[in-house]
DNA sequence: CAGGATCCTAGAGGATACTG
DNA sequence: CAGTATCCTCTAGGATCCTG
């Protein structure tokens, strides 16, 4: 019989195939309030209002929201004190930490070519501005 | 006299803070279309059709727009050859280059994560379904 | 404190048509 | 072929209120 496993694609690694897995999961995590997330996050353990704390801008939902998106995959572990009032507690797991350790290559590289950009981002501006 | 050197903020290779230069760059470069971009064109140079069709579901416009924004920021070098019809070629600047770098490091956490994202989506819908 | 549910709007992004 | 402009849709995401 013709299993879902032999029908399924081959280039799951691909991530150029929209329809792919690896793309969704590629995507799922490659917008900004997950990678803020994962960098904040570090080798630390925070609680949400700390999290939210430390994310200037993010909205209570986008939090939620993206936490539940990254617990879902397994990149962050979710831990539940039964207290009152309740509280909980996000920290990365394993594999949440060799993403992380991506994502801090890409704060590095913002870093490196901060001045650069700007700079780039002047020439261009006054390239485009007059015609 | 105080100059707008003086008066900037010391923290601007904070990813954290909103309103910091790095956080600017960092958001602009952590999106899918512009990551996908940069992983499409590796060490290529690829004309815009080309890269259209290889990046599978993005759209005319979001191409142009998310090109110009790379190429603003000096991360992408667009060349214009002045035949008809125009030839137009683009490829990484060795500062995207070495985001690409990074970028080729999250396509690798993809792979290397894909079973167990997978395994673990499967727990945390089960755990969730019923309720 | 953590987070679900709801409502609602700003802006991302698609489709299409036009230009050099 | 590459790119701009326009219009229009739809959804990401904010504000707010409510629960355990």
């Amino acid at each position: 019989m013709v299993t879902e496993q032999a029908t399924r694609r081959v280039d799951e690694g691909d991530v150029r195939r929209a329809d792919s897995l690896a793309r969704e999961i590629f995507v799922g995590v490659a917008n900004k309030w997950a990678l803020l997330i994962i960098n904040v996050l570090g080798d630390r353990t925070l609680r949400f209002t700390e999290l939210r704390g430390e994310i200037e801008g993010i909205s209570h939902k986008m939090l939620t929201q993206t936490l539940r998106g990254l617990e879902r995959d397994g990149v962050v572990l979710r831990t539940v004190h039964p207290t009152v009032p309740p509280r909980v507690e996000y920290r990365l797991t394993e594999a949440g930490a060799a993403l992380r350790d991506t994502v801090n290559g890409m704060c590095a590289w913002t870093r490196r070519y901060l001045a650069e950009i700007e700079t780039a981002r002047r020439r261009y501006d006054a390239d485009h501005s007059v015609g």
